[in-house]
DNA sequence: GTGAAAGCGCTAACAA
DNA sequence: TTGTTAGCGCTTTCAC
């Protein structure tokens, strides 16, 4: 059994209340009553429990942070700036992964109306667009952010990158650097990201003067074979050098995969640009160019608005979208000089 | 407000007893009145406030995670382990990162006595070899599992792997690629597996009638800047081709780094063997040889000790020491065939 | 300045 | 089978 309140109160001849508010440094109690009661509980090794007090409060001190994945660069940095500041806030940081599957996050979602924490910080999984399991959480008002993965049927504040801007970018750059045709390598055109860096990419392909040809759009999905499978074609069909524009960090390093497979040459074949945020995109072969998202910042700035929320300063200014700006690494990976 | 057992109490016109006995799906409630109940609540939407059962029932559903850093391959994927686990037996995971920050990590481990979680995953941070706030941790008897990075005055359940034969094969590999000496990259060696693989280390060295040459054995500490000091001193001044063990996945890296810095080849001038989990080791240029932790194993594992303790089947056999062997995957990073 | 008492939402004896 | 009651550990009116 682990120490009380009570136990204090009972050992110093003091009421409950009067040992709670000492405990809370009120203003109400004698400073002489106060170091007693301290000196105690100090004595005891003393601990509130969280829970009971939080049961009083109606506050768990908890958020939680859904993710699809952990072993990613960019959510595993996120993670690290959203920690940042919880901690700062003496808050705690409950992750969920979803695997990119949808029914587990609506499962995850459910939860949250228990009441195990205070506000949800989210990047929504792909899979079936269904926001059902989204819309249901709005009616447990929990505060919820989005960040880079959004769900524009939700209003909730988001932190997202310049993901359009980027793509067109990202695209306009392998055209610049002489290739024959520019791949846009998706996996869901069901994420707010992907079709943003998308459609990015067919402004600039238009732009430019290109066609849009739908077959150099390949939407992967999450199944890695089907996704080799569909580049294997693409790459030994296609003229070159091809550029591909990988929108996620797996579809970037898969590129790399399928070259080797093919024995293609990066960048004289293929000419790749990856989303990604890999501290180690140069020590690849040759170094990989990328689009690299601020994904401590955006953690950090998703965790800010949420506890600026959960503090009740919902009065400044409705929702927030804020966007914040990506870098374009350029390296190796896009080839030499422009043509 | 919420809606509460006792809401659906009254409007039903029944006791909270049985309402709270109807929702658990007790047998001492009659099929009928279940019915009412469970219709009733779904209806209303209803989710039983978690930490108010929980203060009852003295116990929260969450356990911890305590890692040095989370953007690493390896405790990520550990992670993914753990969480894969722990949502089977619906328990929620909080993360806390340390930093490699002893300080922190001593607050983290204090703030678990305030009842927050049930139980404890973790991998001690380096930094000082002070043991005194989990020692305390004792006290407080949650129950608690190491794995990877264990601490040996503590009397817990580990889950490891085979560090010092990792280290000894990794050594032998380099000796017999005709490397003239044979570097060992550490980070400190107050870490127990840093130790072990240390050790392994030293043991290859003799048995191979080496002499150990603490020049070549580098503690650079957490500090970037440091590590590649000496490495760079190291790598200018030692013959050729020399061995390069890097003992995390982060000084494996920045070997490569370091030798494109001073224009060294991989693996004609160094040749390097990295403890590291990283999706992509085949992808650097050359491709990294790896010895590889069954983190998700690991990860699994630990978790499932952890619930073994939670639920209370200490009984069986004291304290668990697993040890799962790591794979040591050779490629081009150590040069062709022996010599 | 201190204490008594009610109650957060739920569970579990025990009684009926 | 259902209801009454006490209480988990804490906070917070409201009296004293």
């Amino acid at each position: 059994m682990s120490i009380t309140i009570k136990k204090i109160a009972r050992d110093l001849n003091l009421a409950v209340s009067t040992v709670s508010k000492a405990l809370a440094d009120s203003h109400e109690i004698s400073e002489q009553t106060k170091k007693r009661v301290l000196d105690y509980a100090d004595q005891l090794n003393y601990v509130r429990n969280t829970y009971a007090s939080n049961l009083k409060k109606k506050r768990t001190g908890n958020i939680a942070v859904v993710v699809p994945e952990v072993a990613d660069s960019y959510f595993s940095t996120a993670i690290n700036g959203i920690e940042a500041v919880a901690q700062q806030k003496n808050y705690h940081v409950i992750i969920y992964i979803t695997h990119e599957d949808q029914s587990r996050e609506a499962s995850i979602v459910r939860e949250f109306r228990s009441g195990r924490v205070d506000g949800v910080l989210m990047s929504v999984s792909s899979g079936k667009n269904t926001t059902t399991h989204l819309q249901e959480r709005s009616q447990s008002n929990i505060p919820l952010v989005f960040f880079d993965r959004v769900c524009d049927d939700i209003e909730a504040p988001t932190v997202t990158t310049d993901d359009l801007e980027s793509g067109y970018k990202a695209t306009e750059l392998l055209i610049k650097r002489g290739c024959k045709s520019v791949a846009f390598l998706g996996m869901t055109e069901n994420l707010s990201i992907i079709r943003d860096r998308l459609n990015g990419y067919k402004k600039a392909m238009v732009d430019n003067g290109l066609d849009i040809n739908e077959d150099l759009i390949i939407s992967g999905g999450i199944d890695e074979s089907v996704i080799i499978e569909s580049l294997s074609a693409l790459l030994t069909s296609a003229s070159r050098p091809i550029g591909i524009i990988g929108s996620t960090e797996k579809l970037a390093t898969l590129v790399y995969v399928v070259c080797k497979k093919l024995s293609l040459q990066i960048p004289d074949d293929v000419r790749v640009i990856g989303f990604s945020n890999m501290g180690i995109a140069s020590l690849l072969s040759p170094p990989l160019t990328t689009i690299t998202q601020p994904a401590f910042e955006m953690g950090k700035a998703a965790a800010t608005i949420l506890f600026k929320n959960l503090e009740g300063k919902k009065a400044d200014a409705g929702i927030v979208k804020a966007v914040i700006g990506s870098l374009l690494h350029e390296r190796g990976s896009v080839g030499g000089e422009n043509v």
